[in-house]
DNA sequence: TAGTGGTCTAGACCACTTA
DNA sequence: AAGTGGTCTAGACCACTAG
């Protein structure tokens, strides 16, 4: 939600007393990139340098530095020591997509329900123990879970838990009944760091089944992989999504006036 | 007045006049990363202030600040103005999945090739003519395309360009013949911004029979949505890429040592 | 009021590129 | 040698939060 603020880039910055709720430094980068999207700098073009940046608006090094360093980080233009500031070409690398898409939508929608459909304890099989860094035939908590919104079932989940009886997380994530819970579960007390991995799936019959959707369909497989602080795998978990319920949506290059920013559109009702 | 930037590092900086090559920020920012890995600091406590970071590394305001805005961009720590600095939570909406993680695999390998399948101007149907934003009817250039490696076909594209006879564009389209030309034709020169989708479809037959797998399979449908300067679309297209040589992965939290930070794996051979 | 982060200055020296 | 970006200093004032 990035408020472009006023399109009045008349930098009443500076002298005055009135302090703009924009910074000097966020005001440049905004300033550069708006001239980048309006063709006054071509792609390829070297910017102007820094030195000409500072007195143009008429601030010290490290403020415009930083101005550039903005630009810098969503990929607008590049940068060469010694050479100079130069407006890059649109690269389909440069495209990133986030999660939080994803999860933003559901968050705060009350009708989102996560019924558990089992939860019991199983020795772990060749792939669970590979997973998980831990001997086949280990105890660990198997949980299964559907994500429904209005009834409608939106993902399905499996999950395996490393079983510590000293470690509360267990019971903890037996008592999570919101999708608010348990994304926080997956980002909970014992989590350290956590590896995520997302592909396309042939649903099979009974992930189908619970999904509402004909055995084979197409689906998101958001893989999980938690581990503590001592690197140690804790929970490694598989979320399908249904494919048409998801969507992974992202804008490179200068965004223009009408197109938002970073929002996205995602599973409409 | 110190001597300058080299002072004292409690890390295997400094040395004999020998100048680190990694900038003060930089080994301020991994120091804090690594004691917040390594439990030092827990999840949701406050940071030394940055009064008290710039005591210890010796360093001045604007160092320290860097240093911890690298932090925030890695959304390790928070800050709130007047209270402090926090270490955060496990988040994950924090995950980013970046597409550079796929084009890099094959840039640079001299076994792909990207053959045309077919080109010719056909009238936009009602679904080509909203993607455009163009009237239905109008001509536009279509093209289908294959992407192979070792002559193991990986994605398949069609694509739709607005034919405009004095844009040099199509004709540039056509000559296309590795994947290097065929992304940076998508960034080319009359490009300007890009909005891009990922799905999970099911392959129909004749996407399917390019691909070489069986009907109905999974694949991730990335789709792409060019505009240029004058916010014109003019180009849609999309990439259906087997589900088996495709996977998007990324790392949340701090990396652990053993962990790779940002590398990937997808689609081994 | 005291302490915190947020922004900014007006310089400096450095490494690198180009000629 | 001249010009570029990269880093850093030693302060300053501001906005916000809390007791």
């Amino acid at each position: 939600m990035i408020a472009r603020g006023v399109s009045a880039r008349t930098r009443a910055n500076a002298g005055a007393g009135g302090r703009s709720p924009e910074p000097a430094y966020l005001m440049i980068a905004n300033t550069i990139a708006d001239r980048i999207g309006s063709g006054v700098y071509h792609a390829g073009d070297q910017l102007p340098t820094e030195a000409q940046l500072r007195a143009e608006f008429g601030v010290s090094p490290m403020t415009v530095r930083r101005a550039i360093n903005i630009l810098l980080d969503r990929g607008v233009v590049t940068t060469t020591q010694g050479k100079g500031t130069f407006v890059r070409n649109l690269d389909l690398g440069e495209a990133v997509f986030r999660l939080q898409q994803i999860t933003d939508l559901w968050l705060d929608d009350d009708s989102v329900r996560v019924p558990l459909l089992s939860a019991g304890i199983v020795p772990a099989d060749a792939l669970v123990a590979s997973k998980l860094q831990c001997p086949e035939g280990t105890p660990t908590v198997f949980l299964r879970r559907l994500i429904e919104r209005k009834g409608i079932p939106l993902m399905y989940q499996l999950e395996n838990l490393i079983y510590d009886e000293y470690r509360p997380l267990v019971e903890a994530q037996l008592q999570i009944t919101s999708l608010d819970g348990l994304l926080r579960s997956a980002s909970g007390e014992g989590m350290q760091s956590g590896q995520l991995t997302i592909e396309a799936v042939n649903l099979e019959d009974d992930a189908a089944k619970f999904l509402g959707v004909v055995p084979n369909s197409a689906a998101f497989c958001l893989e999980h992989l938690f581990r503590d602080f001592h690197g140690q795998v804790v929970s490694w978990g598989r979320y399908f999504c249904r494919a048409d319920r998801f969507r992974l949506t992202t804008v490179i290059g200068i965004a223009r006036p009408d197109g938002v920013t970073g929002a996205t559109s995602a599973g409409g009702d």
